[in-house]
DNA sequence: GAGGTTGTTGCAAGGTTTTGCGGAATTGTT
DNA sequence: AACAATTCCGCAAAACCTTGCAACAACCTC
């Protein structure tokens, strides 16, 4: 909507200039061109050969990393969906080089003329982002309010009016304990990943339920907090085999579990005979481990197709529906019982 | 350079149709727009306002899937040491769906003012892709002639002048069959990708050089061909228990193996004990497989790193060196001995 | 078969961005 | 302190893209 009079005149220099600093010609000073980039980053100019451009046909998929397996799943369930309704993605990996956060990335797909933006588990999920490096809250407000369309993927937030479609982790959390529950386990604990992520919450709060409602321990001592990645789903085992070595545990993701059966295996434990483990995703070489995996697995192509649908829908405006907003769905895990849980050794 | 007025010269018709095609308004016959469509192929048409911002700072990554998670990994250390050097990365799946091909992703990615690219694992390494889809020879060359940035990672090819950088796979091939000979295999299999593939041939060929040189069968019934998956891996080992039994296979990637292997526990034969498996990558999974896969790594990292160099060499004129084309870069693979290989039971 | 309707295209006006040029400000030199 | 050189910026003209409008053609309807 801005164009470069706008800007200019934010700036407090001619149209000239601008147009000097956005083709990088020659003859405009340092410190006037950083006053024109910042106001730039301020309110994000998009050229007006693609900001009229509408209909680019483009959008955007925001992935928080590439290692955990269930990034690229969903990247590519989203990338499906979104070549079978005509627009092609382009996939960024927020957190790939320190320099560069979400925030920026978001404004280079923006300035690159892209239609709308999936976030994949967003930065707004970390209930308290490590200070400094805050996207402020009124970050996301702001794209908003510039119009851009967006829709969240396993990331809501109730204070936004965005669209969003995740899974109910708090079900998955008390569906994966209970699992282990009817098992015979009694001492459960459950693998972690950092504790600023909501989603992580939300399990340890279906977690605690369901031991709660059989009146089992569900103490802090039985969580073991660490980053998500398989590494340190191995860590955060060796810290629970030290203290209350539990009998099963769930974990915060598939990629983790895979780190605790590592580590069990390298301490001679086995599993599931001496340690069920229960993980999250369903990513696809969950049922290639040995043993393979039981997990609740997201639907993850249902959820893929249900978020571009919803975002196509908002972009298309022949297809609009009429004050639809506020947009949520969620869906129910499902319980994928394979290997790797089994009945306590009664030897405990 | 050209603007709208020099396409709409060749398509025959006025700027304004130009102009309606490019922002998708209503208002113009399918045939137009296709004879439109097809001139704006030929002449890449950037506009203006993304034409002239050359220094975009963005880089294309294309990758032919997601599922293996290679692809994955190498995208994640590609895009690490892009941000280190101040470039983003858009990652792209060319075979996400099926509509769109390779080719015109990288038109779409031009579009959008990208400075150059990183093609993994590019079309052109199928030796004969299938008739009709078939990127003419001629696409990457056209490319080349057009001045677009680009560096080949894991598919040269000589015909063209495109810097590359490569494992080399034949010796892959080479070292995994010389471990296993090494161990006192004598019927080693070979899990390999589709034969149009030409990593796979090359691998083939190191296989079959070790196994000549110790006077061992290397036959083509050793060898099961299948599509590049855990899947396929699975279904390629099922032909070869059937038919050979080796006690031995190596694999196209760990991603196979892994396949491999759950065949095997599936039919109840034990790894490594009754049959070894070597993989190919070193994912970062493939440490995490029970029992932890033998492998050959591809040091992803540095490869990563050459490639990213050298395509930012080519991009920023003022570090680019004088006249040294052509560049090549070939890593050694690394063999990573773990717990899936070992000597064979002499009860054969 | 005439008139109306719909769809497609070019023209020209209007708005936005680029760029050549001149003037002002700054710096260095004598 | 004055002059010259250089750098930097705005003005205005030119180039470019978008869009309303009208013309034309094809098709349907009566």
């Amino acid at each position: 909507m801005p164009g470069l009079s706008e800007i200019a005149r934010a700036a407090g220099v001619s149209i000239s200039t601008v147009s000097r600093v956005l083709n990088r010609r020659a003859g405009v000073n340092e410190e006037t061109r950083q006053r024109v980039l910042s106001v730039l980053a301020e309110m994000p100019y998009t050229p007006r050969g693609l900001g009229a451009l509408q209909r680019t046909g483009v959008i955007g998929l925001l992935v928080p990393e590439l290692s955990n397996p269930v990034f690229p799943a969903f990247a590519e369930a989203l990338e499906t969906r979104a070549a079978r309704l005509g627009y092609s993605s382009l996939l960024c990996n927020t957190r790939s080089g320190a320099p560069m956060g979400e925030e920026e990335y978001v404004r280079m797909l923006l300035a690159r003329g892209v239609e709308g933006m999936v976030f994949v588990s967003p930065e707004i999920t970390n209930v308290e982002v490590p200070l400094g490096q805050a996207p402020q809250p009124s970050y996301y407000a702001k794209l908003l309010a510039d119009g851009v369309h967006m829709v969240f993927l396993n990331g809501a937030t109730p204070a936004l009016d965005v669209p969003d479609v995740t899974v109910d982790e708090q079900l998955a959390g008390y569906t994966a304990t209970k699992h282990l529950i009817e098992l015979g386990h009694e001492r459960i604990g459950f693998v972690s990943g950092p504790a600023r992520s909501l989603p992580s919450r939300l399990k340890r709060a279906g977690w605690a339920a369901a031991l709660e409602e059989h009146h089992l321990p569900a103490g802090s001592d039985l969580v073991a907090h660490a980053p998500f990645s398989a590494e340190g789903g191995g860590q955060a085992m060796a810290t629970l085999f030290e203290t209350v070595a539990p009998t099963a545990v769930i974990c915060s993701s598939d990629h983790m579990a895979l780190g605790v059966m590592r580590e069990a295996h390298q301490r001679g434990v086995s599993v599931p005979d001496e340690l069920s483990v229960v993980g999250f995703d369903d990513i696809p070489l969950a049922a290639y481990s040995s043993p393979a995996l039981t997990t609740l697995a997201q639907p993850i192509e249902e959820m893929a197709t249900a978020a571009i649908d919803e975002l196509v829908l908002r972009l298309d405006p022949d297809r609009r529906r009429p004050g639809s907003d506020n947009y949520t769905r969620v869906f129910r895990p499902r319980l994928v019982v394979r290997e790797s849980t089994a009945p306590p050794k009664q030897d405990t």
